[in-house]
RNA sequence: GCGGUUGUAGCUCAGUUGGUUAGAGUGCCGGCCUGUCACGCCGGAGGUCGCGGGUUCGAGCCCCGUCAACCGCGCCA
């Protein structure tokens, strides 16, 4: 007999009834009757029920034991009756009796309880992360992440990828976030970093001409965490390939991820056509370089609507350069309450607000008065809206213009707090009988619908733009009854953000983005330049090894009008993958740098490893990183990142569980030529 | 650095308009119980209501400050 087991807590069922087995495990549960007494004993692979009765030589020892002790047991596999089986757990068909039992771990009261798993406190967690990764969910997530990047190696290797390490001290190479510096012992003054990424080492790598390279690669960025990003460190799925252009990245990488989430993803749909969309149109329909596409809302441009309207808040903003009015439609939102709980909202984000429309059903006695006189008449003519019939029936001469124009007086007449006077209605009926006249039936059905139509716009902006104009951003937006419409003005960059979490909030509260599948887009064409607003310095936007698309020629341009092949992949609202075609050839980077306001020698001081490496033949090449951490967490379906680490940092980078980050010893601090200054107060 | 939310028993939470001794479930300890698998029943221990100050005859509750956690903004190609 083995030491501590001869099967593990999953392996017995009722073929081994009658055999002596020996187990170790937890104690996940007891179950004690006083003359009988149950253990469900757990290891890794499962649970077995374990059992004891004053028959056992063992009784009152296992009296004694309690939850998260860890034990083995000697014992006789025996068949459950048929009414015993628990068909809750695969060993549900036998039990264990114990003949000898011994303790290899007791455990003390615990702080987190392992079984049924209720919410506990994350900083209990994670200083009892050993305990919490006992419970199965984050078991499960751990597992599942290790089969993901399993499952990720499998399959780069299968394209014909290979994996190389890369340093892990080095040198610092700014590339935008701040580095993780360790000081040098050796060198007294001098500091290695920590990598955020490999890049400049994978350029290299393709320089050395390997071709084709990935890593499972563990990146550092000192930078506040989220939710969804773990600070000090995170790992990344590196990849970078020679001889290639944009498509052939995603062509590498787009199969490796497909197949990775519909293997684990639970069976949830994966997109299969993965859209380019660019980062202009992004920032334009979704306010987000990485847009949730399972949320069906696609902002619009409504500027013409407001421009020299009655709303003059919108209306003075567009006499500005570069402002633009925009809409997110929210189909099925149309109710105040609804309407001035995201108006709160977008005043929550910092904005001084949010203008909406809403439509609802128009009452409308015109409508019941020409049906009554339509009764039977119309045959099999669509009747969409009321506009919409009044032309079909004067089309079809089964009523007169007079009628239907006396229909309308009426109308204005019982309609309960109209919305145009009565003069105003005799001018609508002069100018939808001219456009008639004309044979000008689209305008004519517009006017009958912004006026007597079914739909009602309603809200404060409503009445200040007039019917005509809320009519056309109906039209635009292709909304109806009961759906809304939020409108955010001013320039872009100063909204776009917003806009696009206020989509979000709009989509997820309206149940319209639906949770339970996987929706990729590829973001393309990411301008190489920002201008900070302030200043007016232009500065990289993404990163500065991507290829400007046109080359030199396209440098010696507006730096702002520089696009580069550059791109994320955005997975439910999510930033999975991030890559470029690099830019290779020495002189187009110097040149890029210098745009950014970088001269030669510092360049050089940066970069110059690469650099150096980029003039004895550097192939043309590109690649991209797609975070393990985040991919594990959306196919765990969990919205928190430390939910797929196995010993995360806190909110405050703070390792709860070793106690990092300490203070170092004077020795440490003398061997490294350091003083550590007292905090400003 | 800034904002939001939260903070009551080991844990999850309740606590009315400011009013007697702050409760429940769960966990823990003790007792009973031979078929449970969320076992059941009885009993017990366990509280600086995050901390400090203020208002009040009286504060878990109101006010000010502060700390912590989480979420977000900035930041993160």
């Amino acid at each position: 007999m083995p030491a501590y087991r001869s099967h593990t807590c999953a392996d017995l069922n009722a073929s081994h009834v009658g055999e002596n087995v020996r187990l170790s495990g937890w104690v996940h549960r007891v179950r004690d009757h006083g003359g009988v007494l149950f253990i469900d004993l757990r290891d890794h692979y499962g649970v077995t029920q374990v059992l004891a009765d004053p028959d056992s030589p063992v009784f009152s020892a296992l009296e004694k034991v309690r939850s998260e002790w860890c034990i083995r047991i000697d014992g006789d596999v025996k068949a459950r009756a048929p009414e015993l089986v628990n068909d809750k757990i695969p060993t549900g068909e036998i039990e264990i009796f114990i003949r000898d039992m011994e303790v290899l771990g007791a455990a003390a009261e615990l702080p987190l309880q392992v079984f049924d798993e209720p919410d506990f406190p994350e900083e209990t967690r994670l200083k009892y992360r050993f305990l919490d990764l006992r419970r199965e969910t984050l078991h499960n997530n751990i597992m599942l992440r290790s089969n993901v990047v399993s499952s990720i190696r499998k399959r780069m290797e299968g394209q014909g990828f290979n994996e190389f390490q890369t340093p892990i001290i080095t040198a610092s190479s700014p590339e935008g976030a701040r580095d993780f510096l360790v000081p040098s012992r050796l060198h007294p003054g001098k500091f290695y970093a920590l990598p955020q990424a490999p890049q400049q080492f994978k350029q290299m790598i393709m320089v050395a001409g390997f071709d084709k390279y990935f890593q499972i690669a563990p990146c550092f960025r000192d930078e506040d965490p989220r939710a969804d990003r773990s600070p000090t460190d995170f790992y990344q799925l590196d990849m970078e390939m020679s001889f290639v252009e944009q498509q052939d990245v995603f062509d590498a990488i787009e199969p490796v991820l497909k197949g990775v989430f519909e293997e684990f993803g639970g069976g949830r749909p994966v997109s299969q056509d993965w859209p380019q969309i660019s980062y202009k149109d992004a920032a334009l329909w979704y306010g987000s370089d990485k847009p949730d596409l399972r949320n069906p809302i696609k902002m619009q441009v409504v500027s013409e609507h407001f421009a020299g309207s009655g709303f003059k808040i919108f209306a003075s903003l567009l006499e500005n350069e570069g402002t633009e009015i925009r809409a997110i439609p929210a189909p099925t939102g149309g109710s105040r309450k609804f309407c001035d709980r995201m108006n709160s909202f977008a005043q929550k984000e910092g904005l001084p607000g949010m203008g909406y429309i809403f439509w609802r059903r128009r009452e409308n006695p015109i409508r019941d008065a020409l049906e009554k006189s339509l009764e039977g008449k119309l045959g099999n003519l669509p009747v969409i809206a009321v506009g919409g019939l009044a032309l079909a029936a004067l089309a079809g001469n089964k009523i007169s213009k007079d009628v239907l124009f006396n229909l309308m007086e009426e109308y204005q007449e019982l309609a309960e707090g109209p919305s145009v006077s009565k003069e105003e209605t005799a001018d609508i009926r002069i100018r939808i009988s001219k456009h008639w006249e004309r044979g000008e039936t689209d305008q004519a059905e517009f006017l009958l619908n912004a006026y007597f139509g079914e739909h009602e716009a309603a809200g404060p902006l409503a009445k200040n733009i007039g019917a005509e104009r809320t009519e056309a951003i109906r039209v635009q937006l292709d909304l109806g009854e009961g759906d809304a419409a939020f409108f955010l003005g001013g320039k872009p960059s100063a909204f776009e953000a917003v806009a696009g979490r206020a989509r979000n909030v709009i989509g997820e509260e309206l149940g319209l983005t639906d949770k339970d599948k996987f929706e990729f887009a590829w973001i393309v064409d990411f301008p190489i330049y920002e201008k900070d607003e302030e200043t007016g310095h232009i500065d990289f936007e993404h990163n500065p090894f991507s290829m400007p698309q046109g080359g030199m020629d396209a440098l010696n341009g507006d730096p702002l009008d520089v696009l580069g092949y550059q791109y994320d992949l955005a997975c439910n609202g999510y930033e999975l993958v991030s890559g470029a075609i690099r830019n290779h050839q020495p002189e187009i980077m110097y040149k890029a740098f210098e745009i950014a306001g970088y001269d030669k020698s510092e360049v050089e001081a940066r970069f110059g490893g690469m650099l150096n490496a980029f003039t004895y033949g550097a192939p043309p090449h590109g690649g991209c990183a797609a975070g393990i951490d985040r991919i594990v967490m959306l196919l765990a379906d969990t919205t928190n990142i430390r939910e797929v680490i196995m010993f995360p940092m806190n909110q405050r980078a703070e390792d709860l569980l070793m106690g990092g980050p300490a203070e170092p010893t004077n020795e440490q601090l003398r061997e490294l030529g350091l003083r550590v200054l007292p905090p400003e107060s």
